[in-house]
DNA sequence: TTTCATACTTACCAAAATGTTAGTACTATA
DNA sequence: TATAGTACTAACATTTTGGTAAGTATGAAA
């Protein structure tokens, strides 16, 4: 039980990962976002219970991250878009295999109900 | 844009999985656990910054929601061991993902600067 | 007999994440 | 003229998460 090249401390995948996409609602977005780049009122329109701060702050980040480009059109009233760059798509087999652990997890939670 | 059956609402297959997940320590935990058993001891040595509280915390909350089992030796001192349930050891794919995921990041990134 | 190791629990605290509310500038519409 | 919509920002409050430090019971080793 010396698995020295298994410890777990400074920069890991999972940790790299984990810190690009936590939160409540980066995955969220991104997930919106795969099929058409959206305006923040759309956004705000498919996902309903997020805050306006929060969408505006976690677009911001998603930016920093090179996971999403705003596109201001200069228009008044103010009109922009949010777009997955190539690297946010990169995300959909991760979002994917969520979903897939989503669904096992449940048919597991059933079959267990019912024993 | 009126894409009502996107909307993101109450459960959905990313939040059961990110709740299952959420937490600075619970994947971690998981992936040490794939491809042995450990005791407490031994996970605290291969995940040297978890504090001795959230380990435990974790553990617990990882077998309440049945991806982990506790076996307890019954020896004196205390001997427990942590085990991964078929349900735990599906999210493998998933962290498979994340490092995927990570290492593309990277590379991008890298890629991003040279230019 | 003091110390160590085990697997915990508990109380308390700090920091991080998220939410609420109000306000900005501009225009179009009622 | 009042109201609504757009994409924000800022101040502040609350909630959640994680960390520290101490304590528990037991027995074995020094």
């Amino acid at each position: 039980m010396k698995s020295k090249a298994l410890k777990i401390t400074a920069r890991c995948p999972i940790r790299t990962t984990t810190d690009l996409l936590s939160g409540k609602w980066k995955l969220l977005i991104l997930f919106q976002l795969a099929p058409q780049s959206l305006r923040p009122s759309e956004l705000k329109r498919v996902i309903p219970d997020i805050s306006e701060k929060m969408l505006i702050q976690e677009l911001k980040t998603l930016c920093d991250s090179g996971m999403v480009i705003r596109k201001n059109f200069g228009e008044v009233p103010p009109r922009v878009e949010y777009e997955l760059t190539s690297i946010g798509r990169k995300i959909m087999p991760l979002i994917a295999e969520m979903r897939n652990f989503a669904i096992e997890y449940e048919n597991e939670i059933i079959s267990n109900t019912k024993s």
